[in-house]
DNA sequence: TTGTATGCGTTATCAC
DNA sequence: GTGATAACGCATACAA
């Protein structure tokens, strides 16, 4: 199997504290056994094992991350800036699929305890009391991502979802448009779901158009077949809307597949907005206009700030990661 | 801190060696003392060190997943399949991006066996000889995804990409058609570029239609661009075609985009028919018609592979897994 | 500059 | 049934 410092040590000569102290480069031994040590750990090919190190010293360098989903193009976006300043920290990172299911998210969550993971990254989902009583209780950070909570003091970084939809909206206004629709998440999500509705009345508010509740259908989830099942109501509660804001990109490529189905054209009988700036808005026809969340810098910064505060011991400052309008094809300028 | 064993020993009155007993329901104690030992460890949320433990008995419970990109779809699918039988072992993953480079892997690699993890799944990419010797010199199982090998006897599994791709060729001519063309991936890649290539040429010969070169035009990747930028290159060798067979989703995907563009209909002016399966392929207009990798699966049967062989340490038979043809609506019948 | 010895939190092998 | 105690592989305080 594989070596350990006492091979070394005795390969080379020397006590394993000096080897030891070599493999740290701790400096306190000559530039000779240096050498003797360093070439019989080449000969051996030996690793230092990380269990007996983090044992002494409480350091895994590992972290993990949960999410609701995996395989969710916006779950992979984030897990790749996340990947990035982790790899950068020479650390590891563990992924967690909760499904939204409380007793897997426990069962992880006690695994990782058990592994005395040093962090944890918590996207999208809402933060359950167990969920934070449990990592209360392993005394280990953790910062949210793409999601906040009102009942703990926890750093987050996350766009301003209300704001974001506020600007899209706004958008559709400034393009001429006035009957504007919307398909929402769940409307009872506390963080994708009302605020987005929130920033689309009040977007129709600051410029003097009347909200209507029968423009606003809302949908289950924030899947392609919750834009495409929903547009179809929309149109029935609302038949004179030129223009659909939908609470995501996979919602509005629904939108406006179902738009293809019914005849509808996009974006010249119906302008089309997204919210998220997936992959997926660039492929679709026409070109999905949206409104862009920087996934990959939001897992980003969310690790960045989680491991200062592994470091520092200290809390951090949540962020508010920038939203921006991204124009493709799926919107229309009426005048 | 956490508490230790110790911690429990003291509040139960028993020793160490009694605690570790219950811990792991070995018997050996009283029913009495059981009880003792386990409210001691609820009223102190005692948490085993799984570091301690592992540097006894050798288990990490703690497999790695690479793969070249962690961003696509392709890569999520199969993620998930993994991290659900991972979850189902009370084990779990660790993600690394290789990013297709080198000495990031290798990085990776050694990363990893310091971490003393139990097994690798490696997704995707080819397994160069350097990263072989690493893994061999790890004494740890490995198991391809979705790629092979030919130079060492390792466990792979995917699909027939050959057989695949002939599959979806035949489709075509089945439905009637007889100029058909092909955009391949990296005509040099051995897994994902070549073999599809020689199964698109094998379905025609054998349906006693020639096969002209020219009708092949091999973009340098498998993205959506890849796919867009090819189909005009494709058009201008062979005008008369009728149908396309591109080597991926994304890229089929990408070659409706680009016949969007030009005015051409699909499928009434041409017919398209991609690769893989992924989500994408139904959020398409139109549909997406291709012939599916069962991704999750293939993730699903690599992970139990590795773990029965981490189990019994002996290797496995490698698997094919079956492809099939979905049937949307980017393929024309047309007699 | 180097070596010895102790402890990190477990499990396992002995005794009792 | 139960309790000391020796590993596991390493880091480090203390001697030398």
């Amino acid at each position: 199997m594989s070596h350990t410092i006492k091979d070394v040590a005795k390969k080379a000569n020397v006590s394993i504290a000096t080897v030891s102290r070599v493999l740290n480069g701790q400096g306190g031994y000559s530039i000779k056994t240096k050498e003797k040590v360093l070439s019989a750990i080449k000969e051996l090919g030996y690793q230092p094992n990380a269990l007996a190190r983090g044992l002494i010293n409480k350091r895994t360098k590992t972290i993990a991350i949960l999410f609701p989903e995996v395989s969710s193009m916006f779950s992979a976006k984030i897990l790749r800036g996340v990947e990035n300043v982790v790899h950068e920290q020479g650390a590891s990172v563990i992924v967690c699929n909760t499904a939204s299911n409380g007793i897997r998210t426990m069962k992880y969550l006690q695994l990782l305890h058990e592994k005395r993971i040093e962090g944890i990254i918590f996207v999208s989902e809402v933060l359950k009391e167990e969920y934070y009583e449990a990592v209360s209780s392993m005394n280990i950070p953790i910062v949210l991502a793409a999601t906040e909570t009102y009942r703990y003091q926890l750093p987050y970084v996350k766009v301003n979802d209300r704001h974001a939809a506020y600007t899209a909206v706004e958008y559709l206004i400034n393009k001429g448009h006035q009957k504007i629709g919307m398909i929402s998440g769940n409307k009872y999500d506390p963080i994708a779901g009302h605020p987005r509705i929130e920033g689309y009345k009040e977007a129709l508010r600051r410029n003097y158009i009347t909200v209507n509740e029968k423009y606003i259908v809302d949908a289950k989830g924030f899947g392609f077949k919750d834009g495409f099942e929903n547009l179809p109501r929309l149109l029935e509660a609302a038949p004179d809307i030129t223009a659909v804001f939908a609470a995501s990109d996979e919602m509005a490529v629904g939108v406006i597949s179902a738009a293809y189905r019914l005849g509808i054209r996009i974006p010249d009988d119906l302008s089309v907005i997204g919210y998220d700036n997936l992959p997926l808005g660039e492929m679709s026809i026409p070109p999905l206009t949206t409104v862009a969340q920087p996934l990959e810098e939001i897992g980003e910064m969310a690790a960045n700030m989680l491991f200062t505060m592994i470091e520092t011991g200290e809390t951090m400052e949540s962020r508010i990661m920038p939203h921006k309008i991204i124009e493709r094809a799926s919107v229309k300028t009426l005048y």
